[in-house]
Order: C-alpha cells, then sequence, then structure tokens
DNA sequence: AGCAAAAGGTTGTAGCTACAACTTTCCTGC
DNA sequence: GCAGGAAAGTTGTAGCTACAACCTTTTGCT
C-alpha cells in the first residue's frame, strides 16, 4: 500500500501547526509561571474547578475536562494539596472515587491570575485573528478533535 | 485596567485550541514510539537533517527549525548519537560551531518512518479538513505564530 | 449469594524538557 | 592587538508526564 504523501499547501499547514505546537505551551507556561507559580495545566485544573457546583468535580470528570490522563491529574492534585489550593475528600456515593475541590485560597489565587493569563491568550491567538478566523479555528480544531478522540469520551464543548 | 474577557465564541476556539494542543502531541509521539522508538520531536530532527544539503546542519540552525532551545536539543542529538543515528562533528568554518549530520542508519529509519508518520498526521488532521479548511489552517497558524516568536528568528516556511 | 471483571484512584519510576551555569571561540571598538 | 562582550554549545539538575503495577470498591452474571 502505497503512501500518500503531503501537497505544498497541506505541508505548509501542518509544519506551521507543529510549530504551534511546540511553540504555544511553552509561552502560556512561562508566563503563568512567572505570574503564578503555575503551569498551564495546573491553571487549567483550577479554572474548571472554579466553574464546577461548590467548585467540586469527581477525578475522573476533572481528568476528562482537562484532557489528561488519571495518574497524571493524581500527582498534579496531590502537588496543589499540598500547597493549599485545592483539597481532596472521599466521594460519598460511591467509595472508590474521590473528590477535589478548590478552596478558598485557590479560588482568591484564581481570580488574581485569569486576567493576565486571558491577556497572555488575547495576545498570542484571540486578537491576532479576524472573528471569522476564529470561528473557522472552532470549526477546525472541533474535526480534530472528533479523530484524536479515542471513545467519544469528549467534552460537550467539543462537540459540533 | 480592566479584562477583556472571552465571548462565546472565542472562548469555544480557544477551548478545543487548548484540548489539540494537550492531546495531538500524544497522539503523534505514541504512534512513533511504539512503529520506531522515537518522539515526536526525535522524528522532527531527522526529517529535518534528511532535507538539507549533505543532510547536515549546524546545531543552532537544527534548533531554530525544529522550534527547539540549544539545550534541549543538545540533550535529544547526544542521545541519537547513541542510537548511530546521527553524528556529530566539529564545523570546519567556525570553531565554535558543530554540525550533525543523519548517518547512513539514520537515514534507513527514517524512509521507513515516515509513511507511517504521514499516515497519522492524514487520519488525524490533513484528511478530516477541506482543502479549504487546510489552507484557512494555514493562515491562522501563520498569524499566531508570528505573535510567538519573540524577534523574528522564524523558518521562512511560517512567513506569510 | 458469590465470583470475575470493570471502574476509580494512587504510587513508583524512567525519560524528557526547562533553566541556569559554564566553557570556548569569535567579533568589535579603541 | 587586545580587552569585553556576544555567539555556539554542553552539562547538571529539578520538575513534570507517561507508563505500568497495584489496591479497593462496584457491577454483572448465573
Amino acid at each position: 500500500m502505497s503512501t500518500r504523501w503531503l501537497d505544498d499547501a497541506e505541508m505548509t499547514a501542518w509544519v506551521r501547526l507543529a510549530a504551534v505546537l511546540e511553540l504555544l505551551p511553552g509561552v502560556l507556561d512561562s508566563q503563568l509561571r512567572r505570574d503564578a507559580e503555575l503551569t498551564h495545566y495546573e491553571y487549567y485544573v483550577m479554572a474548571m474547578l472554579s466553574e464546577a457546583p461548590k467548585r467540586t468535580l469527581r477525578m475522573t470528570a476533572l481528568a476528562q475536562r482537562t484532557n489528561a490522563t488519571l495518574p497524571r491529574l493524581s500527582h498534579v492534585v496531590k502537588r496543589l494539596e499540598d500547597r493549599g489550593i485545592v483539597e481532596r475528600f472521599p466521594c460519598p456515593e460511591d467509595a472508590r472515587a474521590t473528590n477535589a475541590r478548590l478552596t478558598a485560597e485557590g479560588w482568591k489565587k484564581i481570580r488574581a491570575t485569569a486576567p493576565g493569563h486571558v491577556a497572555t491568550v488575547r495576545r498570542h491567538v484571540i486578537d491576532v485573528l479576524t472573528p471569522e478566523q476564529i470561528s473557522q479555528l472552532a470549526d477546525i480544531t472541533g474535526a480534530i478533535l472528533e479523530s484524536v478522540d479515542p471513545e467519544g469520551n469528549l467534552s460537550e464543548v467539543y462537540r459540533r
């Protein structure tokens, strides 16, 4: 079976996307690290918790919303717990499960951190695109996510 | 100074892009790791070398084309050298500089690996998009790269 | 009921990346 | 022609992620 190589247009798009994949996380991480001693993933964990009812989510749900594996989340939450940013407690309905909750301190921290982070996202992504491109980007990433998602356990937001 | 938060359309695009940033590298890495014991970054290093004249590039040039810092590249190249995939030798014109060259074995390896990798890229990115979307993606990532790029040392491919 | 399999988490560890510190060579101005 | 700084790499190390192994509780079957 013979390989279908990429033509010029496809190659350009792919090379640039690969560069974004390589560079953008570093930009986000270093702003958050500098201003709040957080990684982008840690920020995302806090953000998902802050939007949940009672600022609480089960580990599995949190892992899904943050696009991470459970082991990764477990390690991260432990570190955040040591820093007083989240707390864990057993889930009453299911003795296997663990709930993670954003503490008052964590809530204060993300409120203080959000403006700087949003400004960074705006500066490097949103504000360099036209409204039309933003809509195109949502469609494009939506299509990619559908194919990347193993068995349909994406968050609702990704659904097209 | 007050924060301009993201509206719904902006938020959707950003959340999805963030998910792609988180998930796509893992997909690429695991295919390459499974089939060739390579990370995506290692593959990229080999690919850039394979396209260069004499399959040779100076470390700085290679770092730039692979969107990485020099320390990172240095570590990676050392490991590839230990595996007989690349070799390093001092640059004749500049005694500070080091050249990296793809070995015959490395050349064979990337030729054997490329079809599987391209198939993965097609499956998860290129083939899920229309030709129009591919062109849009190139423009969008081009704009992001310009803003992310610190002082204009991007490869030519990124220029719009 | 009782047992196997699945679901939910945690822990240990190897490996990769970021950051800082350091060495050597080259360039510039005086 | 020679200091001082920039450029090119390398190395050491701390920290994060992936992967595998493990434990406990729940579910499904019969």
